[in-house]
RNA sequence: GUCUCAGUAGCUCAGUUGGAUAGAGCAGCCGCCUUCUAAGCGGCAGGUCGCAGGUUCGAAUCCUGCCUGAGACGCCA
């Protein structure tokens, strides 16, 4: 808001400024000063030296007369930087302009996106891992953040549940079931040998559940494929099963149906814990094969010139759309790739249409995993086929790639597999809570592998920098608490700083004559007051930047700045003071810290906590 | 072999898209609680921004090559 005060300032000269357009006023030029010494905001005019062909020098000075006439500017100009310092009445109508938003930083920068935002989508084959942590945890700030910035979205759980991985998922149970059976005597107690696709202890779990509640007849038909599979003389494994129809028949449609249920409500309750809302939950089987839009899809794409037929399978011709090679769409065999399911998924997503028939979404956001890098070249490639995408840079598509989660546990490496044992994102969260796992997940750029250190991350529970933030929003509270109750620490009560009806008055209808107090403040406070009004200004620019850059880490970096002003501010500066002008004045400043922390932190899916 | 990402303080990481003397948090050292939350503040110390070239007024940032680490390159899912 300050910074456009300057912009606007130039827009009062022309629509060009100084022989430039005012383009590269507003998008390059206007920074914080390293030095605060130097002014509020600093513009650096040196870029243009070569478009003006002008030394930067005389650059600045031409700038700072051309604003020297604005009665809220002060200027002084050092070589190339064009120094700016504003108004303490500009400062505080900043201040207001805070207070009086119903949402801090809310804007309409992106009013015309309408994002379908997908994300986290595991399998429902067993407990989410660490690294799904990382994924939920962005993918909903990022909802929040792109819906803060005017965006629709609407955020998509694509739920695995066709193909090998759950048969795998379903024979794991089934094998597990025979301890079970045997404890409660229904199956002998004779040696048999099983390898488990998933070896994991949450599989017996799922097994005693399932066996806990089969009908009679359900029982029988288990029963039955127990005895069919201790018939075998070889140890039992997945990949070499010798079963009838009829049982296989039954574990598609009763085991496995049961196990994924189970799954996909375990994961379901875990991202509600960590308050990761999904509005749409999108079933591969029930949604895609069931309704044959994989075939679908394929025929449609068979009318194009990127499919054929070679060898005896079907081909997405992705080469010729910048993909290394092309693809195999339906196998000799007639079953469709993984590939091909997906891509229908990805048909699927653009073919929905809203009320009046109408595209629901011009954009798709998809957050992959980077072990998941080189599909974007074969998908892209399908979507321009499929006719969705103008070409390999289309920005309808888009996929926002992070790096993965590495598990450290005892100092070492952890292979984020199928162990029997494993640490879960659950077991994560019981540790270290839900707002310590979600700052820590968001708190580093996407693009960097995280190390995550169970030990370090259950004894940082203290040192977590969520909490440094956390805690500067309970002292505004507590402040703001202390501000209206009488103190009771003499025998006769003093009355209350301020009243609840002015403080509610101040928070709704501040104005800059209110709050020129502030600036009263002596040598030490005042220049970090005024740091604490710039830093508070920032907030829509990196909400806007977040937005932008799919970065929902720019989030808490600032929340952590912000705090930090405000407790050096605190520890230099009483709020409530002996004169009500000052303390009227400063409250507010506390009112719009706390208002801004607490929009921070919901941005980031954190609470905001009263007291701690 | 090809592709993606990373390499910045002892550790974990930022660095606003090429600009002023490279910044935080932990860890270390020295100070600050009779008054609003010390889960805090102030200060000190800590750097050849992986290495070598290049581009220009100017590079942690852009280009090329190399080194190191993580990951991806199936008619698997």
């Amino acid at each position: 808001m300050v910074k456009d005060a300057l912009i606007a300032a130039t827009q009062q000269q022309s629509n060009f400024f100084c022989g430039l357009p005012l383009e590269a006023m507003t998008s390059v030029a206007i920074e914080r000063p390293r030095d605060r010494q130097f002014g509020h905001y600093a513009v650096n005019v040196s870029p243009w030296s070569r478009d003006l062909k002008q030394a930067p020098p005389v650059i600045a000075n031409t700038v700072a007369d051309a604003l020297k006439s604005h009665p809220d500017i002060t200027l002084n100009t050092v070589q190339g930087f064009v120094n700016v310092r504003f108004s303490d009445g500009l400062l505080a109508s900043a201040l207001c302009h805070r207070l009086m938003e119903a949402a801090p930083g809310k804007n309409s920068t992106l009013q015309d996106n309408s994002i379908l935002l997908e994300y986290v989508s595991a399998n429902p084959t067993g407990p989410l891992h660490v690294g799904h942590g990382r994924w939920a945890a962005l993918g909903d700030s990022l909802v929040r953040i792109l819906r803060h910035c005017g965006a629709t979205v609407t955020p998509e759980f694509y739920i695995n549940d066709a193909g090998e991985q759950m048969r795998k998922i379903g024979v794991s149970v089934l094998f597990r079931t025979r301890e079970t059976l045997i404890a409660a005597g229904k199956l002998p107690e004779t040696p048999l040998a099983m390898e488990y696709p998933y070896p994991g202890e949450y599989v017996i779990e799922a097994a005693n559940a399932f066996v806990g509640q089969l009908s009679s007849d359900d029982e029988a038909a288990l029963l039955d494929v127990w005895h069919h599979l201790m018939a075998e003389d070889k140890p039992l494994h997945f990949d070499h099963l010798n079963l009838p129809a009829a049982d296989w028949a039954w574990i598609e449609s009763v085991l496995i149906p049961y196990v994924k249920a189970m799954m996909l409500a375990s994961q379901q309750q875990l991202l509600k814990q960590l308050d990761v809302n999904f509005e749409a939950w999108f079933s591969e089987k029930e949604l895609l094969h069931d309704r044959g839009l994989v075939s679908h899809m394929l025929a449609h794409l068979k009318g194009t010139q990127f499919a054929y037929e070679a060898d005896g399978a079907l081909w997405l011709k992705s080469s010729e759309l910048g993909d290394d090679k092309d693809r195999v769409l339906v196998k000799s065999d007639g079953s469709f790739t993984y590939l091909a399911a997906d891509i229908a998924y990805h048909h699927q997503k653009y073919t929905r249409e809203d009320d009046n028939g109408q595209p629901q979404y011009n954009r798709i956001i998809n957050i992959w995993g980077a072990d998941h890098h080189g599909y974007i070249p074969r998908m892209r490639a399908a979507m321009i086929a499929l006719g969705h995408l103008r070409d390999e840079k289309d920005s309808a598509f888009e996929i926002v790639l992070g790096q993965l989660v590495n598990l450290i546990v005892d100092g070492e490496r952890e292979r984020m597999g199928k162990r029997r044992k494993m640490l879960t994102l659950s077991d994560v969260v019981d540790t270290v809570g839900v707002d310590a796992t979600r700052f820590w997940m968001i708190s580093k750029s996407a693009d960097t592998t995280l190390d995550f250190d169970v030990a370090l991350a259950a004894s940082a529970t203290h040192e977590n920098p969520v909490f440094y933030v956390q805690y500067a929003h309970a002292r505004c509270a507590s402040i703001l608490r202390n501000a209206v109750s009488p103190t009771q620490t003499t025998e006769t009560p003093t009355p209350a700083f301020i009243t609840e009806e002015a403080l509610a008055q101040l928070s709704s209808h501040p104005t800059p004559a209110l709050l020129a107090s502030l600036f009263s403040a002596d040598e030490t406070a005042l220049p970090a007051i005024v740091e604490l009004i710039l830093e508070l200004d920032r907030f829509e620019a990196v909400v806007t930047s977040a937005a932008q850059q799919r970065s929902a880490h720019l989030i808490a970096r600032y929340a952590q700045e912000l705090a930090a002003n405000f407790h050096s501010v605190y520890n230099v500066c009483r709020m409530l003071t002996d004169d009500p002008e000052t303390t009227q004045a400063r409250l507010a400043l506390v009112m719009a810290v706390q208002k801004t922390l607490a929009q921070a932190l919901q941005l980031l899916g954190v609470s905001a906590p009263e007291s701690m």
